[in-house]
DNA sequence: AAAAAAG
């Protein structure tokens, strides 16, 4: 099948391909003629399967580029995916000149006032700033016409379903909404069945949910030798683009200064960095400005970078779920990854559930050591040879190499520079602080947690005490 | 216990 065959307008098939686009994913081919019919839709969909192009292409298609006023809205869980499906959609609505706002907290509000005024046509955010502005009458919700909630189950872990159905009831038009959750819970159904007009099932199958091209691999290891593990995994990887998902964030602060004194190009992304400093991270990650991001579970949902070839979970994901969307940042659009697990011998059994739940084979890998490393950089050091010897620029040094080989043999000569040509591994001492154990979740059997009654809004208070030292 | 999201 190809998007031609999709009845798509030329414009949207012109901003496909120039997108490199040729074939539809499997939801793409599904769920684009039933949004295309005005119908409600549910995809079930995990991470890396083409959701945005598949929301994506319908959406555009239906908006009114003459028209004013905003007319589809896009909903997602976090900031970054926020901005990551505006520009999406922009690319997307380009030839038609259909124009995607992201609106997202953390960012000047009167930056964003303004870019509302140049009208666009669909905005793509986060719940709360979304209904600060709704608050402030600096957003209208009278023109729209497809609503779009991604990662719904995110975003009810997150808390955000009273958010959402707040943002839902303060829309005055009649709309199309399509929704795109991994997974199915009880109040996500409840929530289509409320707001949703018998609405399309499209399920991918389990075995384009699975991520095949990514091998994945765990290393059972001490806590305290992590760190070292990590350098050296690094350094026999040398990954294009690498991203080490951390358990906090002070882990994440104390990984990125580790990983700089050892002189690795290493920021760090988490909740409490600026929004500014995220989305410039974001971008050095992209144009390889920086090799390695550094992250807590906000960089594991639905980003979508490029050359992304290496995972590292240098601490095990709370949960199965967190494990797929984590590894999911690699392999992507059919590219190869390798995912590498870092287990603690009493993770051992969070790593088997991992492994039944996904229903997939971790294998486990020995623990890498320095020989390993400086084996490595030997091979290393052999291309750089070979690879100087074939751009054959070092014209002006073969008379001294000649010269040279009047005292020694070529042998000799080099190995000596093979060896000076082989890079060290650093072993700047570097201690990271202990990080909280994961408190494992017991099922047992029945009792099943239950949010307390309406009105239960969890609010902090300000004064809150903090237990300080000891 | 931690993370995310409105300041």
């Amino acid at each position: 099948m190809k998007f031609t065959d999709l009845n798509l307008s030329q414009d949207v098939l012109q901003a496909i391909s120039a997108m490199g686009f040729e074939e539809p994913s499997p939801i793409q081919a599904k769920a684009i003629p039933i949004a295309m019919e005005h119908k409600d839709m549910i995809g079930q969909a995990q991470t890396g399967t083409g959701k945005t192009t598949a929301f994506g292409v319908p959406l555009i298609e239906q908006i009114d580029e003459n028209r004013e006023g905003i007319q589809g809205l896009v909903l997602a869980p976090t900031r970054e995916l926020a901005i990551q499906v505006a520009e999406e959609l922009n690319r997307i609505g380009q030839v038609k000149g259909v124009r995607t706002l992201p609106i997202y907290g953390g960012q000047d509000i009167t930056r964003q006032i303004k870019a509302l005024k140049k009208r666009p046509q669909i905005i793509a955010a986060t719940p709360g700033r979304l209904m600060d502005h709704m608050k402030r009458k600096t957003i209208r919700l009278n023109q729209i016409q497809m609503v779009v909630l991604d990662e719904a189950d995110e975003m009810l872990n997150m808390g955000f379903i009273d958010d959402i159905e707040t943002i839902l009831a303060g829309i005055t038009s009649s709309y199309q909404m399509m929704l795109f959750s991994a997974t199915m819970p009880t109040r996500i159904q409840s929530l289509a069945e409320k707001y949703m007009n018998d609405p399309e099932i499209v399920k991918v199958k389990a075995k384009t949910m699975t991520v095949k091209n990514i091998e994945q691999h765990y290393i059972e290891i001490q806590e305290k030798r992590k760190f070292e593990i990590l350098c050296n995994l690094l350094d026999i990887h040398s990954p294009e683009r690498a991203i080490v998902f951390g358990r906090t964030k002070k882990r994440v602060d104390e990984l990125v200064g580790a990983l700089m004194k050892r002189g690795y190009s290493a920021e760090g992304i988490h909740g409490d960095i600026s929004q500014a400093k995220r989305n410039q991270v974001i971008r050095r990650f992209k144009d390889q400005t920086i090799e390695i991001m550094v992250a807590t579970d906000v960089a594991a949902r639905g980003l979508d970078i490029k050359g992304v070839s290496h995972i590292y979970n240098f601490d095990i994901p709370q949960d199965p779920e967190s494990y797929v969307h984590r590894i999911g940042r690699t392999g992507r659009a059919g590219e190869k990854g390798q995912a590498i697990t870092f287990v603690t011998p009493r993770e051992i059994s969070q790593l088997k559930t991992i492994e039944q739940v996904t229903k997939t084979k971790i294998a486990r890998q020995p623990v890498p050591t320095v020989s390993d490393v400086i084996e490595e950089n030997k091979q290393a050091a052999i291309e750089d040879i070979k690879k100087a010897a074939e751009k054959g620029d070092h014209y002006e040094y073969k008379q001294i190499a000649e010269n040279l080989l009047e005292d020694m043999d070529s042998v000799t000569a080099l190995a000596a520079a093979l060896k000076l040509l082989t890079k060290k591994p650093d072993a700047t001492p570097v201690t990271l602080s202990e990080v909280p154990p994961i408190r494992v979740k017991k099922d047992k059997g029945g009792k099943k947690q239950k949010r307390r009654g309406s009105g239960g809004h969890n609010r902090r208070s300000k004064g809150r005490s903090r237990r300080k030292y000891g």
